[in-house]
DNA sequence: TGGCTTCTTCACGCCGCCTTTACGACGGGA
DNA sequence: TCCCGTCGTAAAGGCGGCGTGAAGAAGCCA
């Protein structure tokens, strides 16, 4: 995720003072409304990841605010209120607040109330994260855990599969022997570098038209392999 | 929904009779652990909806018992407190508490918030999920809790049913024994392995016409099994 | 209570994977 | 030219994972 967005309908400047050095500082980017009316638009037109909403606004009811926005997002919504009475939060909570906190509150507070609200939107669009992976003729599926070579899937066992996995979420930069000892094998084998040149070999006879000259798994001599991350018809041919 | 569960994890007699008379009077279907350990387990068994944590238990720290938790499950957890103390707030909610109420509190704003927590979940399991799921010749309905192949309707026994559908769930993915472990037989079971083993081939026995090589219910040495999710006649022939 | 289904546990055989070792090829340095 | 370290390859042995059958234990219903 870039720097997540988050957009603050207050009133008061210098809670909206003290709540521009929090959150920037943390490096959010923040667009404020001084008003409701303000807020919509700008939450509509930003989109952002979280709305931190006053309840005491000049123009209209913080609560309809919220009504307002919850017929169209589920976009966090975390209410700051002065009234710490038990029927506001209530009130506010029901019509589709995502939590609330009373002033005077700490930034410390605030800030990790944002973050369970970032966490429950990441929950909710995971599962585009670990994106595919293809060069040339060479597909990795990290998320079906599937491998495609021209096409065909190709079976891998554990460690084959955990050496190859590590070398794409590298792709394109070298790794180590070292590094890999320890991200397949466990710390405790990093003194066995001759693992990692058995199953290399085990790799490129299954994914290499031409074991002996390989076209994705390239030996850095000394340090360790590579996985050609764009295959530009390169190197030797 | 049915009436939903929630687990109390609360040592104060006092307390815990507070809640029962408040949440049982809601509605809700309560279950309650007056120790972390004890907490753990109810959790695990009961699959509930919200949990809701006392942060001072006699016999472990309150922020272990979430930590624990959230090993395997994203189910809403709810903090109860005595300490008001921002770092303890913050603390509690970066370790993977949902929201946090300090003592003294009001029995509608815990209720307010446990109704956010429920309005989360809820938007985290859509997804289109009780969708009937069909390949090549085996047809699972999740609404009306059957199973098809080749037309005819096959009985299964609770567990049977319920591996089936978990793969089911992940159709296509890799599905650790771990994972089915968890989620069928609970997490206190993570370590019988050989269940996993003895009820797939109950399955296969039900649902595959050659057993002995699979077509839907594929084994992936060293991590778990897939259900096939897109038949396209690969493999072997 | 008896009979039924379902769950748990165990033992056994097989196959595949991991580890280990050995050897040959290549290249750089003395 | 010889030596040595790195790399690639092949093969063998042991171990553990996996599938299977079966029997005992625990519910459930009549």
């Amino acid at each position: 995720m870039p720097d997540p967005a988050v957009v603050l309908v207050e009133d008061e400047p210098q809670i909206r003072r003290f709540l521009r050095a929090t959150l920037t500082g943390q490096g959010y980017r923040l667009f404020e409304a001084t008003t409701g009316a303000a807020g919509l638009v700008e939450v509509g037109s930003r989109q952002p990841d979280v709305v931190i909403v006053d309840l005491g606004l000049p123009d209209m009811d913080g609560l309809d605010v919220i009504r307002r926005l919850r017929e169209w997002t589920a976009i966090p919504i975390i209410v700051l209120s002065a009234r710490g009475q038990e029927r506001d939060k209530v009130m506010a909570l029901d019509v589709g607040a995502d939590d609330y906190v009373s002033k005077p509150f700490g930034a410390g507070e605030l800030l990790a109330r944002i973050r369970v609200a970032l966490r429950h939107a990441a929950g909710a669009t995971r599962e585009g994260d670990e994106t595919p992976f293809t060069v040339d003729d060479l597909h990795v599926d990290l998320l079906r855990r599937q491998v495609f070579v021209a096409g065909k899937e190709v079976h891998f066992t554990p460690i084959e599969y955990k050496l190859l996995t590590t070398l794409v979420r590298h792709a394109g930069r070298v790794v180590t022997h070292q590094q890999l000892l320890r991200e397949v094998w466990g710390p405790a084998h990093t003194d066995q570098a001759h693992y990692v040149r058995v199953y290399m070999a085990h790799l490129r006879h299954k994914l290499e038209a031409e074991p002996a000259r390989p076209r994705y798994l390239l030996t850095e001599p000394g340090v360790g392999y590579r996985l050609a991350a764009d295959w530009s018809g390169s190197g030797r041919a």
